[in-house]
RNA sequence: UCCUCGGUAGCUCAAUGGCAGAGCAUUCGGCUGUUAACCGAAGGGUUGUAGGUUCGAGUCCCACCCGAGGAGCCA
């Protein structure tokens, strides 16, 4: 059977053989010190002149960064050993040599190292990233199924624009145009008339040409959707969500948070309830700051960064002026029945949602005074013409809230091939 | 698209308008306990590209290309 670094402790004493890669390498006179790895974790092989043949000692000597190898020796307890255990090598052979790793064990700035995503994946931060980023998306996922959602698939393709106004990437689609979707949204909300509780998961693709920490043009998207669900039905949802997400991290990746030098108190403290204020509220918030914005602007990164240091936990923001969002909002009198939920620290906003117009006379002005065409949409009108009932839903954006967890600078880390306005590669 | 800053060895960075350098990586040598090991030596450059100013340009001017940070928009 296969032996993996993760279980090394059940080998204490026994001769094992390891298949790995060789990440650094230390000598010392008659002594090779190989370090190791194997995707489950490090160990460290110690090859000493006097136990193995001359031959493999020097190649011990000459094995170099990120060849594959196959190690074996002895599992022994060692004080020093991050993982409490080493091994006392008996027998090394390469198995594919690596020549000239581009990465080297020192610092590189972050566009090398994003020319070599590939290769960088391979380091123990990125690594820490990537498992945590396994995690939230295993929470999503058993998140709703706990709950009885079903999941239904969202297309990729789609003839229209769902909110009109953001640029979209055109492609070919036989002899018609076709555009990547930007939401799953008006799909699921066709498939929680079918299924009660829907949620979607997938690839999302925005065209804008923003140059920003916290955008990528191919992003992931959870997207649950709720028939006779409003909108604090659906506050209650989207904070009992986060919670889940946030405290399956804590539970099963200290190690990986360790990794990231994250605070894991700040997120051990994400338990509900969270902070709710109304957008008017939120203009109060910002005038006592000193920031302007006047009743009826949108926020933008500073006043999220403003609004969410007034709180330890995310902060959901609801009831936007209605002539700032999507046609399909449920109206308020001049307020949408619509929330955005921030991340603290200054990680922006993760989730968006709120309760859909089940009204077709309502979405149908909406639309013609968006100036979107109507027939596009006709499929979206049926789910009013045929038991329109009320309805809610939320995305929760993965790149955000991974880069929220891990404590991240940018969400290019957090996706493994981040696609941004300017890289397609590797 | 706009604003700001930058581009020098494989990588990270130095160099008052006056001989283009260091650390790491690589190659060779040394060390029985190393933890981004350490010590010694060697190789490695059309200073992003094209013009211009000057006795002399990595350094100053102009254009372009590429990158970083931020804004708008958004998850």
């Amino acid at each position: 059977m296969k032996i993996y670094i993760e279980d090394i402790a059940k080998y204490e004493g026994q001769t094992i053989t390891l298949q790995a890669w060789l990440y650094n390498k230390r000598s010392s006179g008659k002594l090779h010190f190989l370090q190791l790895r194997d995707g489950t974790g490090e160990i460290q092989a110690v090859v000493f002149k006097g136990n193995v043949s001359d031959e493999v000692f020097e190649l011990s000597d000459k094995i170099t960064q990120e060849s594959s190898v196959e190690v074996t020796g002895t599992v022994k307890k060692h004080d020093r050993s991050k993982i409490g255990y080493e091994i006392d090598a008996t027998d090394v052979k390469v198995i594919g040599e690596s020549v000239d790793y581009p990465i080297t064990p020192k610092e590189h700035g972050t566009h090398f190292l994003m020319e070599h995503r590939h290769l960088w994946l391979r380091s123990l931060r990125q690594k820490a990233i990537l498992r945590i980023r396994h995690r939230i998306i295993k929470s999503v996922r058993d998140f709703f199924d706990n709950k009885g959602f079903t999941l239904v698939d969202a297309p990729i393709f789609t003839p229209n624009a769902c909110e009109g106004t953001t640029n979209l990437f055109k492609v070919d689609y036989f002899d018609e145009n076709a555009y990547l979707t930007q939401s799953g949204q008006l799909y699921m909300e066709a498939a929680a008339m079918a299924v009660g509780k829907a949620y979607c998961f997938g690839p999302t693709f925005r065209a804008e040409k923003s140059k920003t920490r916290r955008h990528l043009t191919e992003f992931w998207m959870v997207e649950p959707e709720v028939a006779f669900f409003d909108i604090y039905d659906d506050m209650d949802l989207a904070e009992e969500f986060v919670e889940y997400i946030v405290q399956e991290v804590v539970k099963h990746n200290r190690e990986d948070l360790e990794v990231l030098e994250r605070d894991i108190s700040k997120l051990e403290n994400i338990k509900r309830p969270f902070p709710r204020i109304s957008y008017d509220e939120a203009i109060e918030i910002l005038k006592k700051k000193g920031n302007d914005t006047e009743w009826g602007a949108d926020f933008g990164g500073d006043e999220e960064t403003l609004i969410s240091e007034e709180f330890d936990k995310p902060v959901m923001i609801h009831h936007y002026p209605m002539a700032i969002k999507a046609f399909y909002m449920k109206q308020e009198g001049d307020k949408a029945a619509c929330v955005d939920m921030i991340a603290p620290e200054g990680y922006g906003e993760i989730i968006g949602g709120g309760q859909r117009e089940e009204d077709i006379e309502k979405l149908k002005a909406k639309i013609k005074e968006q100036g979107l065409p109507e027939e596009v949409f006709n499929w979206y009108l049926d789910v009013r013409r045929y038991g329109s009932c009320k309805h809610a839903g939320f995305g929760l954006g993965i790149e955000r809230t991974v880069a929220w967890i891990c404590g991240l600078h940018h969400v290019r880390e957090t996706i493994p091939f981040p696609r941004l306005m300017d890289r397609l590669k590797p």
